[in-house]
RNA sequence: AGGCACGUAUGUCAAUGGUAGACGGCUUCCCUUACAAGGAAGAGGUUGGGGGUUCGAAUCCCUCCGUGCCUACCA
């Protein structure tokens, strides 16, 4: 069996996943088993603009893990894949295309442009999902979804046209984000706030008085131009400097408006002069106020931010930053201008374009939410769902701000998007309907027009765990697949999409979307800075992919988990080590493979034989890896699922297990025993592979195809007569049987009795190469047995030239000296390598670190209310520490005293 | 401005109120025939500061300092 030395992840990843997505292993139906249970995830649709980062590969790295879990479990599986068409971003992209070549998307007019976004799309859209192939994502391509596909337009119209009929639904002139650049309008969350420092403007407004005295208000502002569309001024009712004031008409400067000065609980009185200016059409909270107090709305600036012909001859047409410096002059020009101070404040911008938005009065169309909020906090009360990893504080974030929802803006004046399912007469009267036929059947004329609104992307991917499944029609899929069992999501669209899911969900189909919602970390650059595409620090998965190896990179990003974390190369490598470490032990296993196979009964005994010791460790140790694995996985705990893997392999299986059976496995003669013994090796490894597969598919499947014996035997009931893989291989579960703590605990003192010899080799500048004499004493029986039955294995690994066990350590002066757990003790003559003074500083030194830990446990058991209060176990248990020190710290007194 | 988190070894992260660990890095020795991407051994911590609750605190409470995140209508 050739196999090279070093682990080279390229091949292994270039060859396994074509053939585990031909082979249909991916896909739901590759399960015979009609009483399987089911498992499924959606995935979170990328955009179709977007390209692979690090937060989709920890997304894919955790939904593939449980993924391939459930699989090898024996569940029926789907993973389904697809994307978002991402509205704005995708229309500026193909905007900033058309640039190039000197156009816009008003010279190509609505329908080509459209038609130019599909092929863009054909062209260069998703190739997000061939960087998922790479990833080893077990997505069924067959069932690869796009939230502008023919089935899931039906599915929106259908809920558009649902939802208005119950007047759930409804058109309306409201203040909205207005993006000047472009040229829609916004829900409350697609727009940043950003701090800014600006000015403060104090303005005066002319009082009109009986008398034609001259009395004055000043307002503060941080928006002047506005003030040409102001129709009130607002205090609060409780202002004393105000109260008279109330009821007052101000004249408007640089208008002939004439506005009321009124009272309005909004108004904060400590803040500024605690006079508002109020303009109703660019102002949401002044919108308001406008409301309560009936008052008129004056439009000023139009929807490219531009000075409207309200706003005067003096400014029609001018830009608003420009209009802002006038306004503020012609105060100043007119004496009304009290004064500029700096003032920082927070300001609006487009997520996408990063211009400040403009509040603009327009017809638009919303959804009322609190029916449908209501329903989703109730299934949070009454069934705890869904059920947020990690609980604190998603829980509570998702509720709060379910409770304080608002109306949600869904219209859009995008072309490239669902084009809303509303049509005009010439009346204006409005016809909601599945389709333009169905419209016009209830307009009774064919001259109708279509709203040339979209709907938010959002819109359309609340739907997204029911529409891809078939929703509206009734689909095998829907029935068996829906509810998803958990969603793998980032923290930012808890609001954007999880939430809207939940009540699209029991809305529609009357169930909740997913039981489990996991919300992952975020990976920061190594300053704690996150990435992004403007700073530059972003690190490419795909990079890390081609110097690491996926399999590695995915070790990485399954600990990350739901932490916060600062990406580190040295991780990486930790785990591109532990793949070759992997790599290297199937390496050996298969270098001392003849006349072994993988079989699970090798591990049987005839007639009642015990195994070695070492045997029934390993099963053990492998056994509580599976259970301890399982449990990790149950609470998405994929850190822990990790440590224990990479623990038990490296630790277990590679330093302890190999080298005990090394003996056995690498004799030239053939041999009954020998072949047992190779069996066992190499089924210890094949259960390890079958462990490690949903984190590691690559090098798992590489390695387990080339294991001796593998075949379809070793599938999960569910796949018999696919070809075989490891994807398809049961998961293994611990069997309790084989939990066997006794043979730990021995396996414990062998190992413990190995370590401390090293230990004095080291300490005492033995040669590695030289053989040394092991004395051990020990007062136990069963220890002593222990001790003999392993003694050619402790001589090996300790690179002893004889080990001898008595009762009572009988050892030469010139001997170092250790004791172990237990109380047994183990000297190494080593004349003239000993420094007597040295090594009794040595064992002085051990014994201070005991007494040191003896004097916490003292202090602990001499408090008479520890006794008294603490659980009865935790008291025996310490006692029964204290007693081990003590004992152990005699011994190494009588050490010392013994080299003297 | 409010709300919510977080602060553990030089770095990245773990630890149901019960002996503070892992990986990387570092030091010493070893290219021992699976693996130097390895092996053996080791150093390194008053768990951000201070106070409290408790038999017992990294963990619970208060406070200060520092750092993130989210929400919001102070013009």
């Amino acid at each position: 069996m050739e196999i090279p030395k070093t682990y080279d992840p390229r091949q292994a990843e270039q060859e396994h996943y074509a053939r585990w997505e031909a082979e249909g292993y991916f896909a739901p139906e590759i399960n015979r088993d009609p009483a399987a249970p089911i498992f499924s995830i959606v995935i979170p649709p990328p955009n179709v603009t977007g390209s692979l980062h690090m937060g989709h590969a920890l997304q894919h790295t955790l939904m593939d893990v449980m993924t391939r879990h459930k699989r090898m479990c024996g569940y029926r599986t789907l993973w389904l894949p697809g994307m978002d068409h991402a509205g704005i971003s995708t229309q500026l992209m193909v905007n900033r295309e058309l640039k190039k070549e000197g156009l816009s998307r008003h010279d190509l007019g609505r329908e080509k442009f459209v038609e130019r976004v599909w092929q863009w799309k054909h062209e260069s859209g998703g190739q997000i999902l061939n960087q998922m192939r790479r990833e080893g994502a077990s997505v069924d391509w067959s069932r690869e979804r796009f939230t502008m596909d023919e089935g899931l337009s039906r599915a929106v119209r259908e809920v558009f046209v649902r939802l208005y009929e119950e007047g759930l639904i409804y058109r309306g002139d409201r203040i909205v984000n207005w993006c000047p650049t472009d040229q829609t309008v916004l829900s409350d969350l697609e727009v940043d706030k950003t701090p800014q420092a600006g000015k403060l403007y104090y303005l005066q407004y002319p009082i009109k008085t009986a008398d034609g005295t001259e009395r004055r208000v000043t307002v503060a502002t941080t928006r002047p131009e506005t003030m040409l569309g102001d129709t009130g001024v607002a205090v609060n009712p409780k202002d004393e400097r105000y109260r008279e004031l109330v009821g007052a008409t101000i004249e408007l400067p640089l208008t002939n408006r004439e506005i009321p000065l009124f009272a309005d609980e909004y108004v904060d009185a400590e803040f500024g002069t605690g006079a508002v200016k109020v303009t109703p059409a660019h102002d949401p909270n002044d919108y308001e106020m406008g409301v309560r107090h009936n008052l008129q709305q004056v439009v000023v600036i139009d929807q490219h931010a531009r000075m409207t012909e309200e706003a005067g001859a003096d400014f029609f047409g001018l830009d608003r930053y420009k209009a802002r410096e006038l306004v503020v002059q012609k105060f100043e020009e007119l004496g009304l201008l009290e004064k500029v101070s700096d003032y920082e404040f927070s300001i609006s911008k487009c997520e996408r374009c990063k211009t400040v938005i403009e509040p603009l009065i327009s017809t638009q169309w919303f959804c009322r939410m609190t029916e449908l909020r209501d329903r989703a906090l109730e299934l949070m009360r009454d069934k705890g769902e869904p059920r947020f990893t990690p609980e604190v504080p998603y829980t509570k974030v998702y509720t709060d701000w379910l409770e304080n929802l608002r109306d949600w803006t869904i219209s859009r004046q995008l072309w490239w998007g669902h084009q809303i399912p509303a049509w005009y007469d010439e009346q204006g009267n409005v016809y909601v309907a599945r389709s333009e036929e169905e419209a016009r059947t209830a307009a009774g004329t064919a001259e109708l027009k279509q709203d040339p609104d979209v709907l938010d992307t959002w819109f359309s991917s609340q739907l997204w765990p029911f529409s891809t499944l078939g929703w509206p029609d009734e689909t095998e899929d829907l029935k068996t697949f829906y509810p998803t069992s958990v969603l793998f999501t980032a923290r930012d669209i808890i609001f954007l999409w999880v939430s809207r899911m939940v009540m699209a969900g029991l809305r529609f189909i009357g169930e909740t979307p997913f039981h489990d919602v996991f919300i992952t970390g975020t990976v920061l650059d190594k300053h704690g800075q996150r990435m992004s595409k403007t700073k530059l620090n972003g690190i490419d998965p795909l990079e890390v992919f081609d110097k690491y190896g996926v399999d590695a990179t995915r070790l990485v990003l399954a600990s990350v988990g739901s932490t916060d974390t600062r990406w580190n190369d040295n991780q990486v490598e930790s785990y591109r080590n532990f793949a070759n470490k992997i790599w290297n032990a199937a390496r050996f296993c298969l270098m001392n493979s003849d006349g072994a196979s993988v079989n699970p009964d090798a591990f049987k005994t005839e007639n009642g034989t015990e195994l070695p010791l070492h045997d029934r460790w390993i099963l053990s140790r492998l056994n509580k890896t599976a259970r301890d694995v399982d449990a990790a996985l149950a609470r998405y705990q994929f850190h822990e699922a990790v440590q224990t893997l990479y623990h038990f392999f490296w630790d277990d299986f590679c330093d302890w297990y190999i080298e005990l059976t090394k003996a056995d496995v690498t004799g030239e003669e053939v041999s009954p025993e020998r072949d047992a013994a190779r069996s066992r090796l190499v089924t210890v490894l094949e259960q390890a592979l079958r462990l490690l597969h949903p984190f590691m598919p690559y090098i798992t499947e590489e390695l387990w195809q080339r294991l001796p014996g593998v075949d379809e035997q070793l599938l999960h009931s569910a796949y018999k007569g696919a070809r075989p893989s490891i994807m398809l291989a049961a998961y293994p579960r611990a069997e309790a049987a084989l939990i066997d703590e006794r043979a730990e605990d021995k396996m414990a003192a062998v190992i413990d009795l190995i370590s401390r010899v090293r230990n004095i080799r080291s300490e005492l500048n033995v040669k590695p190469g030289d053989r040394v004499r092991v004395l051990v004493g020990a007062g136990e029986e069963r220890a002593r047995e222990v001790f003999s039955a392993n003694r050619d294995q402790i001589a090996r690994l300790a690179r002893a030239s004889e080990v001898s066990i008595g009762e009572r350590l009988e050892a030469p002066r010139a001997s170092a000296r250790a004791v172990l757990g237990g109380g047994a003790e183990v000297a190494v003559p080593l004349e003239g390598l000993i420094d007597f003074a040295q090594e009794r500083e040595r064992l002085a030194r051990e014994r201070e670190k005991l007494q040191k830990e003896a004097a916490k446990l003292e202090a602990q058991l001499s408090n008479p209310q520890f006794a008294e209060r603490a659980p009865a176990e935790k008291v025996s248990e310490t006692r029964q520490r204290l007693s081990d020190i003590a004992q152990r710290t005699a011994a190494l007194q009588q050490m010392a005293e013994a080299l003297k």
